[in-house]
DNA sequence: CATAATTTGTTTGTGTACTAATAGACTGTG
DNA sequence: CACAGTCTATTAGTACACAAACAAATTATG
């Protein structure tokens, strides 16, 4: 009866998405294979603050708490960022990225917008903004 | 001197794409509680195909073989499907829906068509055409 | 036919992601 | 001030996702 009563997975948002993720990440590791893309996202946004909250940065990378907290971790363990008990506050860890944290974000930057260029590398100009903007949208 | 020379987390398509499966991932939780999107996939795709050995069916539904075999047990400890060692091939294992999966599968099929709609809501059809079209070619 | 290469499935380890429960610290209101 | 509600962080449990190493079965090749 309906022209479309047919389910085809291979056509739904979801699976097209999961499969778009997966090949950014395997572009994002081959680029940068010390950090996960979770990992310098944390990292980065750390950067450009200077010094946040845990649970600050795991809202501005979009990572809930028990996400962040994992990841803040690991790269703690290596460490690349510092964390100290806020005086003022004592419910709330500060973060800040040391010297290596800042001397790694350096290093990848350029690489980590490589990742985004050769992960879109198919489409055009306009239809790479247009992807990100649609994206955006349903956000 | 460039005119983009600073790193925005916000506008990588990593980022946005994580995010957008997030909330994709919320939507489908909501809708379907009783199943993960990617157990639905994998009992889609096996009720679509009647039968299909377990590595078969990872690649179908791009799943690794170590992803694959948590999902294909989880979904059997459930009893949605079966499984058997095939006599011709006995390195195979062969995978079938049961009843219940069937019925299962027939319970959540417009539901995950409610989804994918919920999850494009923000767009209007010419938009949501764009988007999967264009996540398509850059898998 | 024998052996090398490939395929299939399992296991282990690491990392992301969410839920739910808990505890301690802070804030607001009566 | 007290105490209820909120915020921050931690912990435990489940599930996806990938890499690497392995064993068993099958296929290809000399």
């Amino acid at each position: 009866m309906d022209k479309n009563d047919t389910y085809i997975l291979e056509r739904q948002v979801g699976f097209v998405m999961r499969r778009a993720v997966q090949r950014h990440i395997a572009i994002f590791s081959a680029l940068i294979p010390e950090m996960t893309p979770t990992q310098f996202a944390a990292l980065a946004k750390l950067c450009e603050l200077g010094q946040a909250s845990q649970n600050e940065l795991g809202r501005l990378t979009s990572m809930d708490v028990a996400t962040i907290k994992g990841v803040v971790d690991r790269l703690r363990s290596r460490e690349l960022i510092s964390s100290a008990p806020l005086e003022s506050d004592k419910r709330r860890l500060m973060l800040a990225p040391t010297r290596k944290g800042r001397a790694m974000y350096r290093k990848y930057v350029a690489q980590a917008t490589e990742v985004s260029r050769q992960t879109l590398a198919p489409l055009d100009d306009g239809e790479q903004r247009q992807l990100v903007q649609l994206l955006e949208r349903i956000i």
